[in-house]
DNA sequence: TCTAGACCATACGCAAGCGTATGGCAACCT
DNA sequence: AGGTTGCCATACGCTTGCGTATGGTCTAGA
């Protein structure tokens, strides 16, 4: 059935396929022998790459973690204005919709303390990030941390809402002036142009 | 060791017991024979009482949406003014730490069908509810589905920003600071004396 | 060609959980 | 007293997944 070559399965493919499990039907879906049969061998291989299995959530953790904050905050970071930083962060948290599916259905298994240890890094990470760009608009101390948390709580609760309900989020154009409305609530100073790709203003 | 006699079980109590385990260590830790041994029985007696796993947890899911649904919003729908409603019941989101795990615990196995059916159920409720204070205090058709979808996703966020990394919410005081804050971002026209239990304006 | 090592298959023992079958026992009725 | 019914214990077979042990194959290098 399978005719291609075979190429070796390296430890990362064995990661990257746990995290697409964890996406796809939860974190406590991963069990080796099933994810062998998906990739087209058996536990023999998977107990040559890995120790056990916790050993192979260890290594989805990790990949994970280095994606989520390297790839993401660091493309943010180069944006000069915080207001434009912002934008930028809720624009690409709209986008990746499996990106999302996958942060949930780890943060859904945080009972698992290795999960909670780099769920809470990344949260950490990030709401310090949007400190910092609210920190950078002159706001205070306290109202950068109030400003921070609230976005937060908006991305996480808006990932859940379109995961859980997506009927009761209407449809693409109303979404998008919904967005402006999460601009002009979350950013201060919120223009419509602070949300084109370019980032043009035009004055 | 347990020298009390043995009241027979009811499935209501087997049903609240998996409830308890839900909301402690999630939703697949759902066992019959732990749970079993939890409650001083054997399986013998589940199996008296339910026909499988699967209707004990149709049983279980029923009794959270009913007491979810009707309670919460029931007591806060006695509240006349739609201002104070919605700052009633973000107070009252704020407290229940038990309800908001159990929920959190529910949508983070929501690739299981009959939870799926029964969290968007009350989602929808919710945002519905939501969605008429905000109309029932004049904004247009349009704003009030903003808003209320807004709001919501705050309090789903914050429930998991609660559980996930509670130190990034600094403390008590800060916190009820905070709250004041969500307010006004929340409620339109929104004074302090909304958030007091009484609900006394003394304008 | 011989060998070592990378990669995988097969086969086994073990534990946990599901569901069933059956028996026990107390309370209550008649 | 005898029988019925509600509630539970015990014992069994089955499945799934974990981890181990061992052997096979293919390739690169000496």
């Amino acid at each position: 059935m399978q005719g291609n070559t075979r190429q070796p399965l390296t430890a990362d493919a064995w990661a990257e396929a746990a995290l697409e499990i964890i996406a796809e039907s939860g974190f406590d879906t991963v069990a080796v022998e099933p994810l062998a049969r998906r990739l087209g061998v058996t536990k023999g291989s998977f107990y040559w790459h890995f120790a056990n299995r916790q050993a192979l959530v260890q290594a989805a953790l990790e990949q994970w973690e280095r994606r989520e904050t390297d790839e993401v905050l660091a493309r943010a970071a180069q944006e000069r204005d915080p207001r434009k930083r912002l934008a930028r962060l809720f624009r690409e948290a709209d986008g990746s919709r499996r990106a999302g599916r996958l942060y949930l259905a780890l943060t859904g298994a945080i009972e698992n303390h290795p999960i909670q240890i780099v769920v809470r890094r990344v949260m950490d990470h990030r709401v310090e990030f949007l400190r910092e760009c609210y920190a950078a608009m002159g706001l205070s101390a306290g109202e950068a941390w109030q400003r921070a948390i609230l976005a937060y709580s908006v991305f996480l609760g808006t990932l859940q809402l379109r995961r859980d309900a997506p009927e009761v989020i209407p449809a693409e154009d109303e979404f998008h002036e919904y967005m402006h409305f999460i601009g002009e609530m979350l950013i201060p100073g919120y223009t419509r142009e602070l949300m084109r790709a370019d980032g043009s203003t035009n004055s």
